[in-house]
DNA sequence: TACCAGGAGAAAA
DNA sequence: TTTTCTCATGGT
């Protein structure tokens, strides 16, 4: 496993920052009417495209299920069956079933939002289904705080922008952002919506680049 | 039919 | 300690 240090200048960072935030303007995340909404919904996205998770979500909400109470009183086999669309929805029932409990224990998001993050982020490291990728989801979007969120596309930019191997382990890209960018939530949100929204349009109907994940022929490419 | 998608944890090496 | 396997649906 990769350890070694990922130091990026800000320069480096605000620069493509900038390219792909000319290329497809400011977007609009996490799409999500409530924090809750926001911390299911990190945990229905693992390892899932989101168009499966949006109808996972929405048979929540037509069960009325979108609320802590609510979705802690549903028997496991009845979430189950309501987010079967997102994938692996017996693991997932499990996982949002932990993090409901986790809540609950904690007094719920809005008690969350008090406690430093010095404290939150290794709490909810330790909810079982719990990752980096899903806590700093849930750190970002939902509670409001300047964590970086590091997933498969960030890596494959780096990469492709020589600005990382790709392989270097989740903490140390996630504190490489942090240390090089100023703890603005607003710009975080940004910048990891851009680099998802670029994967997606970049790559669709198109084979992808070993390297970085997004298309050879791609005239959107931020390079 | 085969592959992929906004991971995480357990088991095996 | 690192790598591999498992979980599963819906779109292309």
């Amino acid at each position: 496993m990769a350890t070694e240090a990922f130091r990026p200048t800000a320069e480096s960072l605000l620069s493509l920052y900038r390219r792909l935030l000319r290329l497809h303007g400011p977007q609009q995340w996490w799409p999500a009417d409530t924090p809750f909404e926001v911390a299911v919904g990190a945990v229905l996205t693992q390892n899932t495209n989101w168009s499966n998770v949006e109808r996972a979500i929405a048979r929540l909400r037509e069960a009325g299920a979108l609320d802590l109470q609510t979705m802690l009183a549903l028997p496991r086999a009845r979430l189950a069956e309501l987010i079967r669309p997102s994938g692996y929805f017996n693991i997932k029932a499990d996982r949002l079933r932990e993090l409901c409990r986790f809540l609950r224990r904690e007094g719920g998001l809005e008690a969350l939002a008090e406690r430093p993050l010095e404290t939150l982020r290794p709490a909810l490291l330790g909810v079982r289904g719990i990752g980096p990728e899903t806590a700093d989801d849930i750190l970002l979007y939902a509670l409001d705080r300047p964590v970086f969120v590091i997933d498969v596309y960030t890596r494959r930019l780096l990469a492709r922008h020589r600005l990382a191997r790709g392989d270097e382990d989740y903490e140390t890209l996630r504190r490489g952002f942090e240390r090089a960018l100023p703890p603005d939530v607003a710009m975080f949100r940004q910048y990891h919506a851009l680099i998802v929204e670029h994967a997606k349009q970049a790559c669709r109907k198109r084979p992808l680049c070993e390297q970085c994940g997004l298309a050879r022929d791609c005239p959107r490419r931020a390079d």
